[in-house]
DNA sequence: ATGTATTGTTAGTCTTGTCTAACATCTATT
DNA sequence: AATAGATGTTAGACAAGACTAACAATACAT
């Protein structure tokens, strides 16, 4: 679905073929090399271009404003390294997409691989408000006392066969008396 | 937080300030003629251009864009219409707004403006299969045979007292058994 | 220590979508 | 029918972010 090649997402509807382009923005700068930094030993120009799908000269670009607007530290030819300001966003664009990632592929159910793209595009849409609503359901579901919750397995079957499990229904219902 | 007036997202996080552009794609402007299509017995670009809070020679710009690509039909000085293949994509759009809405103002419980905010920034960037994924759960939850579940309530409860209610808790839990 | 391969940067171009300023057309009022 | 006001369009500029081609610095291997 996410082709590294030209950077496009595509995706057909119907037969209609659309096309989104998708651009990585300053936040994915910020958060690819917070991730690559505990992953490598030293972050350089290479390993951002490639986990980010982009081409050597945009990162340099992309440095350069970060540096200027105080968020990485670098000196040409030299590694990078996120100051504390940078840092702060970036952990923050991280738990964004945690939380993101987490909805997708443990309530909704969706692949681990689309989880992943679709949370690095969400990521940088969502407010602030919603965002923390979402967290908070997220930890309401995966965090109940009784382990997956019967609603949960319910809407599992609902997807599954495209209508309720009866049994949970009326297991359900039943307490309504 | 959406600010007309230059079309600008902006958010304070823990004294960091942080602002995205927001841009309007093609999809919107063909879910802003669908919308206005249903309100108005003309639309026009003086209409899109104050829905999308974008300037009128951006609406001619990109209506030829549109009108290039067989979406939309567009005299000089004329109103505009959706071709079929333009109505298709904007009602795919607009189901995909709608899906988020719901999610967002019925089960998380965000306030409408922002949910319509957000719903208008992530329409865009959600893959088909997670969308899916969401229409079903909205659909699940919304039309539980019990009416709202009893776990929504405790969902609602846990945000806001940041702790859940053992009375749902234990009512749930008396079941396992 | 020197030369080759890797890595990074610069310069210049393209695309997309926005804007302002100036101009064109339409419409409705007299 | 003439004209004022509203509505649309063109032209030209700008910003962000990507790309390629060519050049520069580093690092490693002999």
């Amino acid at each position: 679905m996410l082709d590294k090649t030209n950077n496009t997402f595509k995706y057909d509807f119907k037969g209609l073929s659309m096309t989104t382009e998708r651009t990585a923005s300053m936040e994915d700068y910020l958060e690819a090399i917070a991730v690559l930094r505990e992953e490598e030993v030293e972050v350089r120009v290479t390993q951002i271009s490639k986990r980010l799908g982009v081409k050597k000269p945009s990162v340099t670009a992309a440095l350069h404003k970060l540096s200027e607007d105080g968020l990485v530290k670098h000196r040409r030819y030299g590694h990078v390294e996120l100051t504390g300001k940078g840092r702060k966003i970036a952990e923050e664009v991280m738990r964004r997409h945690e939380v993101l990632f987490r909805f997708l592929s443990e309530i909704l159910g969706v692949d681990s691989d689309t989880a992943q793209e679709d949370a690095c595009k969400v990521e940088h849409s969502l407010s602030p408000t919603s965002l923390e609503r979402l967290a908070k359901f997220v930890e309401f579901v995966l965090t109940c006392p009784r382990g997956e919750p019967l609603w949960h397995k319910g809407f599992n079957y609902f997807v599954e066969h495209g209508e309720r499990d009866q049994e949970i229904v009326a297991n359900c219902l039943e307490k309504e008396s």
